[in-house]
Parts: C-alpha cells; structure tokens; sequence
DNA sequence: GAGTTTGAAACT
DNA sequence: CAGTTTCAAACTC
C-alpha cells in the first residue's frame, strides 16, 4: 500500500501498542490486528491515499440530509471493488484501523467508522441535522480520547480504540446478554433493538460489537455477515469517498471535471488522473441510503443484521470474507458457460448480491462461484423479489459499479441456488437493501429461461450468446461514443468499462471518472430518467395490489418504462428493449407490428389515464369495444361497486390466461392494441356511453382495458378497486354522461412519448377545481398510485388541463 | 468477419 | 417537437 511515512510509522506504533497491550490482545479485534498482513496492494493504493487524506469515513452530509439531489446520488462503483470485496475489506479494515490510530481531529471526527455506523443507523429524522451534529459531537469527544490516550505507542489505549469501534463492554454486556439464542431472526431483533437504542443515543458501536459476537458465534451467521460485509465495506468505501466527495465536489472538482471535460470532448485528455476520486465518492451516496434503508426499514431482519455487521469490520467477518473471497476465485475456473450470466439486462447484477451470493454458497460448502455481478444493470432493481417503495424511491439512484473481472464470471446457477436459499426472509430482505445499492437477482425461473434459450441457439448464435455470456457482463464495443453516451452499453447501465471491451478511446473508465460524472450529469440533466432502470415492475408502479394480480399479468410483471418503438423487428428481436429485457410491450410502447413473445405488460392505471387522456377520443372504437363488454350477456351485473369493471377487466385478453397468449401474439401496438375495439360498434349504446365518461375512463374503463393491457390494474375480484377508487362515490361517476364530443384520431396514443417531468401534487393543483365527477374521481383516485416517473406526471397533468378545459 | 439492419440516442 | 443523423448492438450472410 502507498502509504505515507507517517501512517506508516503509526501503524507500526500501533501495532507495537496493540501487541504490547495484554488486556487488546486477548480481544477479538487485537487479534484479527495482529493477524493483519501489511496493506500493500494496488489496488487499495489510491483508496487509501484518499482514505488517508481524509481518514476516516465521514458521516456523510448527503447522507444526513434529506435534501440529496438524486441526481447527484450517481454511484460509481469500481469494478474491481466489488470483487475485491474480500480481500479489499479485509485491507480496509487495516486502513481503518490505521487511520484511526493515525488521528486527525478533524478528519477522524468526521470519518470515524463508528460515526459511519451511527448515521447509517440513525433515524432519518434525526439524520437530517440532529444526529448529525450529535454523531459529530460524539465523535468530538471520542477523538480526543484516541489522540490522547489510544495510539501514543505503550499506552493503554487500544481498549478504548476497540471499544470506540464497537462499543463498550458495559453495551457489549447488554447487547451480547442473551448470546445464547443465535438464530439470525433473533439477533436481528436485537440488532433492531440496538439500533433504536442508538436512536436513542447509545452508542453505535456496541452494535457493531455485538454483531462481532454474533458473528463469531455461528457459521452461517458469519456467512450472512460476510455477505453483508460486501455490501457493507462497499458501502463504507462509499462512505470514505463522500467524504472527499463533500469536501471537493462543491468547488474543485467541479471545475476539474468541466476542464477534463472539455478536454475529453476534445479528444485531449489522453490519462487519466491520478487524484481522480469522483466514483466511489458519489456511490457513497448509494452507500448512505442503502443504510438508511436497511436500518430503517428492514431491522427486524437478519439481513439487517448482516448489514449493520458490515459497518462493524468484525474481525472475524472479514477473516471469513477472506476466505471467502479465496473460495471464489478458486471457483471461477469451474464456472460452467451456461451458468454464466452475462446479460445485464437479464440477470441479476447486485454485485454485493453476486459477490454474497458465492459467499452463502461457499459457506454451505457447495463452492459455487460468485455469479456474475454484473450488478450494474439497474434496470432490474424494479423486478426484485421483493418491491418496495423504498427501492423504488432510490431506483432514481444509478451506481457506477466496478467490476473486476474475476468478479464477472461466475455461475449464474449460483443465482438459483441462492434466490432460493436466500428467499425466506433474509433473501427479499437483502434483495430489498441491496437493491437500493445493487440490483437483484434473476429468478431461478429466469436464469432457467436463459439457458434454455442459450440451448435453443443456433450453433453459432450459441458461440456468439455463450462468449458474450462467459465474459460476465456486457461488454462495448463502442468506437465513437468515447464510451460516454448512451450509446455504450456500459455507460449506460452505469458501469465503467472493463478491459475485455473491445471499444475506442475509451473514457468511461475509473481514471476519468469525474469526466464520467460529469457527462452523466449532463445527461441526466437532459434526461433525469437517462440512468434509471428502463425496465420497470408494476409492482410498484401500478396497483398496489399487484401481488394479487400477478397471476394475472403477464409472465414477468416487469415492463419498459418508456417503452420500446419497434417497426420492423415486430418486437420480436432483441432490437427491441423490450423483447431484450423480456418484458412485453406495453401501452407505452409505440412499436408497430409488436408480436412480443413475451406478452403485454399490463398497464399502470396512471398510464393508461394518462394516456386517455391525452388522446380521449382516440379510442373511441376502443370505448365502444369496452361498452359492448359491460353490455355483454354475463357481465350486465356491472354496477357502481365496480363490479362490473372486474368483469370488463376479465374479458380482457391478459386477464385471461388462455387469451393472453394469443392476444399478445395477435397484438400489434396500434392494432392489436385496438383489436377489442373492432367489437361491433352497433353495440354501441349512446345511452351507454355515460358510464364511460373519458375522465372516468382513465381509470375504470380505459380502452387498454380492451386492449387487454392493463385488466390488472383491476383486481378482477373488484377488490382492486379499493385502491383505485379512494371514495366509493366515485363510481357512480361512470353512471354520468360522457362528454359526446370526442374526435377520432387514428393515431394511436401509444405513438407519443410521454412528457418531461411534473410532478402530482402539481398537477392536483392545477385541477383541483371545476371538474366534472368524472375527472374528480380520476384526480382523487390516481394518488392511490405513486407515479412512476415524472413523465407520467407530466402527461397526466397537461392532459387533465386539457381535458377539464373540454 | 464483413456487411446490413435496427432502433435508441443524439442532434438539428 | 419533429425530423435527421449518429451510433452501436443485433443480425445476416
């Protein structure tokens, strides 16, 4: 490591004080110091330089405040980070523990890894200034206790380090009282338990002290922890980097990357700079709302304790880490072509959840290798096994992740394996967490999918699928984009490129990261959705009853969110993204001919109001197609309790499982999306035609419902409607007349893309008055479902401005 | 492997 | 904002 005379000298006082100290050395942590093997690798070199130029971690402002510009939660994450994960840790931790016994007031105050874990642990209320400034008092007071007493050579102290770190005996006794009970759940408990004592002003470490004895005390608990520990020690990595970030990024780093960019755009910039540490800086980002996440919303699970336990860098969680990080790369030869994933789009691309994975894997002895990490694809964050707002709240967040090569090739059975002896809880749990710092994992379902097309192949689209997977991850080719558009693959799914990409002057690379920062941004600013997943799950966009629906929807509930715009390839080549991402078209695809084997996505209710509304008289056939349904023999029990709306929503192609196949083969995004509304139009009762006023419409009885896209926004038991329909007036409002005077387009909605941001609450306070029943009840029933993007806002709002003005 | 096709991204 | 160009992946031969 390249490391400072001074640190130097300090760590080896230290470590002379450490091995002069009898009470340290019978300490779990003075022996996982003593064990400590010299820090002298590259690929920690620059880290810890930055690390010693600040020190320690700080509790990172961004974290603590609530203000955090998304945009600027872009997370670059090293490749090699990832994969390096144990050996790395395990080299943190040495950094740690030097740069804590190489204080500097004012940096250890701010970069103590115990503040570290106080603000992760912290209550976001509290986070936002509070805490802050009591994690800062805190540390006030600790450091002078290192400086003038812990790591003066000979003295006393390393007791008091170690209880700084992870808490003191008086809490370790408290914490660690029932020891006897390890089962994870249970320590989870307690570990939920500790973090609201910290809230309420313990102190951190003794949870990370007593994660250490946990750790100690069960394998499997170790193995979870170690998983945690990537995911952890990245994330402290990310920590340690905001605190550069924070202290550069308002000034010079600003104009730093603005000359570089200015310079790559010129083609001049021709290395990269050594004192670049723009990536993990803004992961760190990633990193602080990972934590908020995991300890606020998922304490009570053992993966939060695998969790907490990153921040405790216990000793025996990163001896395992090392181990376990051996296991892996002794691994990587056996991994099979076929259990590589490679697809960033169709695999899943945590690479703490790979890297953990071949971790759980390798401590229930079946050596299976890490699965490709690929962890960069966001896109799949939204189709976790378990959905959440919170994940959903941070998909906005896009990771720059480095991944190493070793770290990419890796069985993806592995994936499988671990999807399922991960589920129940800690997996959804981890998936959860993880995924506001990863993306999760492709279900065993999907990987079996993926083989089985890689078998269905011709010989050499094999060769040609089989290279590309067993390379692990996507790999560019770009050769004009300078890697810095969209355009690159690796770029765009937020990952630098590695050296296994065959593109040209390329700058999407670690050395250029504030180069890539920057172009980010300014994509991002040209498009804040630029980096978010593109493809998105109903789950959390559509009706909150989704779980329910989901036997209704299409195979993967998961849809393009801005959907695909295919004319020739039918949707049926992996030209289209949405065919690529294996998710069927949806309404916001503008594609033509679509024959998406993988059916159609149903429709988010805000899509589909939207939609209407923009183009209310569009499909009137649809309408027509729709009243004919209702007015059909069997399902005249349409009533204002929205009976009747399941029923319509049940005549529906993807409501039907039997029809959904067909339907979706025989849909084309213009025609097939219209195929209901070929229903006869004698059908068609003027009188009829009140229960489909348009603005009710757009949330009961859109034309998708005839179109088939979307029949599961609506429960079709009805009980989604409860969700949709917060008042239960609101359905006579079908009942109303509908505004006769709609104008046909022939065009169809699908074919325009939707419309920059605007928020909801925007767009309540345009419309809030001067509604007819029917656009109330739209207006009131769409904030039952949180808005998936900007966009949509932004279409919904303009259309009902346009709407309440007809 | 070269050339073509395709559609997204970028540009005008 | 629509049309055009650029770009790189996907695909074909």
């Amino acid at each position: 490591m390249d490391r400072t005379p001074e640190a130097k000298r300090i760590a080896a006082a230290t470590s002379s004080s450490i091995s002069s100290s009898p009470a340290v050395q019978e300490s779990p942590f003075s022996n996982f110091l003593s064990n400590l093997s010299p820090l002298n690798t590259a690929t920690t070199a620059s880290y810890t330089q930055t690390l010693l130029g600040t020190n320690l971690p700080t509790p990172p402002v961004v974290f603590t405040s609530p203000h955090i510009n998304l945009q600027r939660e872009t997370s670059f994450l090293e490749r090699d980070d990832i994969v390096e994960a144990g050996s790395e840790v395990y080299k943190e931790c040495n950094t740690n523990i030097v740069q804590v016994q190489n204080p500097s007031f004012a940096e250890v105050q701010l970069c103590s890894p115990s503040g570290c874990v106080d603000e992760y642990l912290a209550d976001p209320v509290e986070v936002d200034s509070t805490c802050s400034a009591d994690l800062r008092s805190q540390r006030t007071n600790e450091v002078p206790r290192l400086l003038h007493s812990g790591f003066a050579p000979g003295k006393e102290s390393n007791t008091e380090v170690c209880d700084i770190m992870f808490g003191s005996p008086e809490n370790e006794a408290v914490l660690l009282s029932d020891q006897a009970e390890k089962d994870l759940p249970l320590s989870s408990l307690e570990m939920s338990q500790a973090a609201i004592n910290q809230r309420d002003g313990k102190k951190t470490e003794e949870l990370s002290r007593f994660i250490f004895e946990k750790v100690k005390e069960s394998d499997v608990n170790a193995c979870l922890v170690s998983r945690a520990q990537n995911c952890g020690e990245n994330a402290a990595k990310l920590q340690r980097a905001g605190c550069q970030y924070d202290e550069k990024n308002a000034s010079s780093q600003s104009r730093h990357s603005n000359e570089r960019k200015k310079r790559v755009q010129k083609g001049l910039v021709k290395e990269g700079g050594q004192n670049e540490r723009g990536i993990r800086r803004h992961l760190q980002f990633e990193a602080a709302k990972a934590y908020k996440f995991t300890i606020l919303g998922n304490s009570e699970s053992p993966c939060s304790l695998t969790h907490d336990a990153t921040n405790s860098r216990s000793p025996s969680i990163l001896t395992n880490l090392k181990s376990l990080a051996s296991s892996h790369f002794d691994n990587r030869a056996s991994s099979s072509p076929q259990d590589v994933s490679c697809d960033t789009s169709q695999f899943p691309s945590s690479p703490y959840e790979s890297f953990t994975s071949a971790q759980i894997g390798v401590n229930s002895t079946t050596s299976a290798p890490i699965h490709s990490g690929i962890g960069l694809h966001l896109n799949r964050i939204s189709r976790s096994t378990s959905l959440s707002s919170d994940i959903f709240s941070s998909k906005k967040s896009t990771r720059y992740l480095r991944m190493p090569e070793q770290m990419l090739e890796h069985g993806s059975n592995n994936i499988a394996t671990n999807s399922n002896t991960m589920k129940p809880p800690c997996h959804s749990m981890l998936v959860d967490q993880e995924a506001a710092l990863c993306e999760v994992g492709m279900s065993a379902s999907q990987e079996a999918d993926e083989v089985e097309e890689l078998n269905q192949l011709s010989p050499k689209r094999k060769r040609r699928k089989d290279a590309y997977m067993s390379e692990g991850c996507k790999r560019c080719n770009c050769r004009r984009s300078k890697c810095l558009k969209l355009y690159c693959e690796c770029f765009a799914a937020g990952v630098y490129c590695v050296d296994s990409c065959a593109c040209v002057n390329c700058y999407n690379k670690p050395e250029f990261e504030d180069t890539v920062l920057d172009i980010r941004q300014q994509i991002e600013a040209r498009n804040p959705l630029a980096f978010t997943p593109k493809v998105v799950d109903n789950a959390i966009d559509s009706s909150p009853n989704f779980m329910e629906e989901q036997d209704l929807t299409t195979p993967s509930s998961a849809r393009h969110k801005r959907g695909c715009n295919c004319k020739k390839s039918k949707c049926l080549k992996r030209y289209c993204e949405c065919f690529q991402a294996k998710v069927g078209c949806s309404s916001a695809c503008r594609c033509e001919g679509c024959k998406n084997t993988f059916g159609v996505t149903p429709e988010p209710v805000y899509d589909r109001a939207k939609r209407w509304e923009a183009h209310p008289a569009e499909k009137l056939d649809n309408v027509k197609g729709a009243i004919a349904c209702i007015k059909a023999p069997g399902i005249n029990h349409y009533s204002p309790t929205w009976e009747g709306i399941s029923d319509i929503s049940k005549l529906t192609p993807l409501s039907h499982p039997c029809s959904r196949t067909a339907f979706s083969s025989a849909s084309s995004s213009n025609s097939a999306k219209i195929s209901q509304a070929q229903l006869p139009s004698s059908q068609l009762q003027p009188s009829g035609t009140g229960h489909f006023h348009w603005g009710c419409s757009a949330v009961i009885v859109t034309p998708e419902l005839s179109e088939g896209k979307g029949p599961n926004d609506l429960n079709s038991d009805g009980a989604g409607a409860h969700y949709d329909i917060p008042y239960d007036d609101t359905p006579e409002i079908l009942k109303e007349t509908s505004n006769p005077t709609k104008v046909v387009k022939a065009s169809s909605p699908n074919q325009k893309r939707v419309s920059p941001p605007q928020s909801r609450s925007r767009l309540r306070e345009r419309s809030p008055t001067g509604l007819r029943s029917g656009r109330k009840f739209v207006l009131q029933a769409m904030p039952s479902f949180p808005p998936l993007t900007p966009h949509r806002n932004s279409k919904e709002g303009t259309n009902e401005i346009e709407n309440d003005d007809k």
